[in-house]
DNA sequence: GTGGTCTAGACCACA
DNA sequence: GTGGTCTAGACCACA
């Protein structure tokens, strides 16, 4: 499995979002253990530093955490990823509604836009 | 009025979005002239280099056309802006499924999020 | 100028102290402009990129905030640089209290070392 | 009993000031014989390599010393352990008001932070 | 083996 | 000129 990076995304940005996203759909479970740092940077193919980037932004939003000479570890703090998944959602949501609003579409016609979507 | 700018965009993708999204909701006619790069750079007090960049990105997209020495005009052909606004619209419904999907909300738990949203 | 490193201590985290005091007690004043990250690298004798490092940390504590392609600037939320310094000089004191306990040493007796200190 | 590390100070330290802290503060008292290597790194949940560590490192300072093949004694030597105790006093005393200084608070500001503390 | 730090230096977009 | 990113690679303490 081979990752392709956006080029006008930072690579560490996107590490991130990808670890992030598993942690928060459940795909990485709390409290469980990481790949080292070194495995990770191979298995993505980035510098062991651009890792530790991405890995360390991760720990300042507490969804990782770090055992000294030991590994790291996705946060056991489940209301925590809760919390972090709705703001996402709740975000996400707002950010859709303003921006078709901007172009000039209406809540009724943003609905047609997602049924037309739901039915696919 | 004064435009805040978000600083991890580069400022002359702001400036065409903010002139792309008012030529799309029609607060700029189809056919209007546009203020002069000097004037809309005084407005939005950017760099005119800045400006210039972003009206020449519009104009690549054939949303608007130069007239030598006349000026910058919005695109007469409706049926342009109307498909782009369309494709634009379809494209952000598009991404918000996605991003949705990607944390691991499914379809029926999208629409809870949009009628919350909805009844706001 | 020459500054001296603990060697114990990361030496990004020595910067990032060291900045975050000259705001704190004012030598830096709110929305004051940082000499450029090449510049403070050279000061201190350190490799730009570590510098880099203390300086986004500061900035993930909203104390400075970068103008892109401009420079660095010290954050203008001075009620922001008070809670900072209130908040620190509250924790250096009850650490201070709380090591004088731990070695046996009640309040009583933390006045005497406070006043020999005190006077001077 | 269960101990929580600060994952940023060695773990060797922490146990190192903690059985420091009891022979100062005299919950060890002197003469007192320490439990056994095993037994201490058993209880505090560590490698038993990290203990010796902290140990051998308490015996450097003649806080402790060995019996060849009996074991680890508190030291008898009250005066060295009230030398301690008032050196180390002095010195976090020291710390204290040099970083209140540094963040630009003076001495009677300080006492105003040490009342509102004693007033607890 | 684990993570953390640091340097040297290249390269980039933006203004 | 400004800040930001990334790589390659060394070196370190700790367990």
């Amino acid at each position: 499995m081979n990752y392709q990076f956006d080029n006008n995304i930072p690579i560490y940005i996107q590490l991130l979002d990808n670890i992030k996203t598993d942690i928060i759909c459940g795909k990485l479970k709390p409290g469980e253990k990481l790949s080292s740092v070194r495995e990770l940077s191979t298995q993505f193919k980035v510098n062991p530093n651009t890792m530790q980037k991405a890995l360390s932004e991760l720990e300042t939003e507490k969804l990782i955490y770090t055992e000294r000479t030991n590994g790291k570890y996705v946060t056991e703090d489940e209301k925590l990823i809760e919390k972090i998944k709705k703001d996402y959602a709740k975000k996400i949501t707002n950010d859709y509604f303003e921006k078709m609003q901007k172009i000039g579409i209406n809540d009724s016609e943003i609905i047609k836009y997602i049924n037309r979507k739901e039915n696919t």
